[in-house]
DNA sequence: TAAAAATACTCCATAGGTATTTTAT
DNA sequence: ATAAAATACCTATGGAGTATTTTTA
């Protein structure tokens, strides 16, 4: 079934007249009696007969009209999007975030580009780090934004920001003035601290603990998302990237303590992308601009 | 743009591999190769991208996958729909009529029609009978039941039914068992006759009127309904098809009267269609099985 | 006899195949 | 060295053209 047998088969329909058809598409008569047979054969069944010297539609032939029409109409819907597809209107943006994004300030970002940008249609995928690579690889996503870097050669690897971790406990109630100092090493060997909610800082950091914390318990939580939120129910401490704990600090629910004692990694997301597209890498210049948190 | 290439693009893009394709479709690398080549030059982007020895989709390809399966979809629904037209299913029938037939029992006919063929598509056209034939040849409807034979070679038309028609009057309001004896020629004399609402016997019959009254008084009026109504308003009377009047008669609002003196043609339907189609020969008989009045 | 569609045939464009090369792992 | 796609080239199918025949009004 080919599409210009319809067009073809309409104009027929209307005109009745292989000849004229002909003439009005620039062919000959004996290639629209063969494409309507093609099309009659793909059908299983006549369109026209012959009566007399001209043609007419049977029945089968004028209830297929509107199927044809519909068709044809939809064929050419499809193009119209899809060109304006091209030229950016109503193009399609899909991102996938590591779960520690979701906690930041990525939403209000992402909220913004929505708003600068109507005609884009968004849709976001969350996937741990590990996996947002393959995401991008298998081009299932248009960009990802994860905290590890690429190690595809083929993909482009923005660092969006680097942002620096810090211990974060829950408030103990007392004002600022009038609190206690806050002894880090005191806090760590007297609460659970939670870890491995970050791909990539965790076993350093750990060692670090064990180093420097005559007593110490860790308790694995796969996302720092669960791990705030066991912070906030005062089950225990852990390090956190300050991004994804902003909110809370400033409301005065959970505290960061300094450890002047170690020497803390830095939390950096990256953006994963396959680099020839003009629109990804404008969202991610976009993304730059806002330095992410 | 053939709807086979979206096909191969749907499969690639699941499979993300020409060969596999290539494979799965009994065909070569290549082949799917220069298919999806022949998609992108017809859109005017690229749908895949190469990535070292394996292919991705782009952004764009990304968005046209709903395109393409919704075309797809489509294509198919209509060729589903197409198969079960030729076995009967979900047929359509296109009927034109005169607009004599509205006022008949054809109506009831039509209803218990579509009761017994739920599955059937009506549709009615109503149209003066010197247009019907025309109708029935450029195919633009399936059969028209008409007060005129039809004078084409290639067209069928069978009489579903000959009815005598009579002089119909206003009912004069005086009981059946006193009122005086009607004397048709006194009433011809003393009323305006509505002429010309049929296509086929108003000359001759305007003629032995002429013959058998001495002063008479012709208004033409194109249909026999208006007809109809202008002697319900008691505004004159004329010569209807027993049929077309039959419910008026019978609750005593019209009233036939007998002209021995007139020789009375009769009133014909026929059906015209064009012969080779199974589904409207069916509806004929059934017509006929009816007598249609 | 004129007007239209069907038929017979011819030809060329191209879709798809084979063989090979290129590229990246 | 291997696995994949791209490229080059060839072939065969079939779509469209030309010329002619058939049909019918």
């Amino acid at each position: 079934m080919e599409l210009k047998w319809l067009r073809t088969f309409l104009l027929t329909a209307k005109l009745q007249n292989y000849r004229k058809v002909a003439e009005s598409l620039h062919m000959t008569q004996p290639a629209i009696s063969s494409q309507i047979k093609l099309l009659e054969q793909s059908l299983g069944a006549s369109l026209f007969r012959k009566e007399g010297r001209r043609i007419t539609l049977t029945s089968f032939g004028r209830s297929f009209i509107p199927e044809a029409q519909s068709l044809i109409a939809h064929y050419e819907d499809m193009m119209h999007r899809t060109s304006r597809m091209q030229q950016g209107y109503n193009s399609s943006l899909s991102i996938a975030i590591t779960p520690l994004l979701v906690d930041s300030v990525f939403p209000a970002i992402l909220r913004k580009f929505a708003e600068d940008h109507p005609e884009v249609e968004l849709e976001i995928t969350v996937a741990e780090s590990f996996d947002l690579q393959e995401l991008v690889e298998d081009a299932k996503v248009d960009v990802a934004l994860s905290c590890l870097k690429s190690t595809a050669v083929h993909m482009s690897c923005v660092n969006l920001v680097d942002e620096p971790i810090s211990l974060v406990i829950a408030h103990d109630g007392w004002d600022t003035e009038t609190a206690p100092v806050l002894d880090p090493v005191e806090i760590m060997a007297t609460s659970i601290i939670f870890t491995d909610h970050h791909p990539s800082y965790w076993p350093s950091l750990k060692q670090q603990i064990k180093d420097n914390v005559s007593s110490y318990r860790f308790v694995k939580v796969s996302q720092s998302h669960a791990a705030k939120r066991f912070i906030l129910e005062g089950m225990g401490v852990s390090f956190l990237p300050l991004f994804t704990a902003r909110r809370e600090i400033q409301e005065g629910r959970l505290l960061p303590v300094e450890t002047p004692f170690l020497e803390l990694p830095t939390s950096s997301i990256f953006a994963l992308f396959n680099s020839d597209d003009q629109k990804i890498s404008g969202f991610v210049d976009y993304l730059r601009r806002f330095k992410v948190t």
